[in-house]
DNA sequence: ATAATGATTCGCT
DNA sequence: GCGAATCATTATG
């Protein structure tokens, strides 16, 4: 049986750290009555106040971002483009807006639900692969943000799973980010090497 | 109150 | 490869 990841998991090590431990990992998803669970395979992380990518870069604090501001443990969720319900962890101490993005998993349970979710009748790589497709099979909307992630009665929760060496974990920039000027070149993107269900290489 | 925009995906070429 | 879809969040008046 796989165990549940404790609030001390996101606190314990930097946000770089955590990121790189996340892959390997699983999420479950309560949600809808429907139990869904995958391994993530692709992370990206993002580390205010110096990060011009993350959201609460120079410590931003507004209604959306203050999530990130809070103790680790809990989903950072939010609607990009008017269409993609992006899914991130939130690490680190409270006061320092840490989160991790889940850009892609590798599905484990509930695959039939994923497929319904996602409109597809047969599972393939594009069923999981990217952050706003992954989220969408999970179930994961943006009213989940702020919830936490600790609890296994919680809808959406982490597990131990798998651990990976670390040379099976290639980091390479983040994706869709260019306006972060400098920023963008940082290797912040962690993937599990040759899994499938990753996004494409950079 | 209003207007611009984005941590994306999908379908077409 | 390119562009549209589509709306909460954000900054500004």
């Amino acid at each position: 049986m796989s165990t549940l990841l404790p609030e001390s998991f996101y606190l314990s090590k930097d946000v770089l750290h955590i990121a790189k431990s996340l892959i390997g990992k699983v999420i479950n998803t309560n949600i809808e009555g429907k139990f869904t669970s995958g391994m993530i395979v692709e992370t990206e992380a993002y580390r205010a106040p110096d990060d011009k990518a993350c959201h609460a870069y120079n410590n931003r604090l507004t209604n959306r971002t203050k999530v990130m501001f809070e103790k680790g443990g809990i989903a950072y969720i939010y609607l990009c483009y008017g269409i993609h319900h992006l899914f991130n962890v939130v690490t680190a101490d409270a006061g320092l807006a840490h989160a991790i993005l889940i850009r892609g998993i590798e599905p484990l349970d509930g695959i039939s639900t994923m497929c319904d979710r996602r409109r597809k009748s047969k599972i393939d790589y594009s069923l999981t692969s990217g952050p706003g497709t992954a989220s969408l099979a999970l179930g994961i909307t943006s009213k989940l943000s702020g919830i936490s992630i600790t609890k296994t009665n919680s809808p959406i929760y982490l597990t131990d799973y798998k651990t990976f060496h670390k040379e099976r974990i290639f980091a390479s920039p983040r994706v869709g980010i260019d306006y972060a000027e400098e920023c963008a070149k940082w290797p912040w993107r962690f993937r599990l090497k040759e899994s499938p269900w990753t996004s494409k290489p950079n």
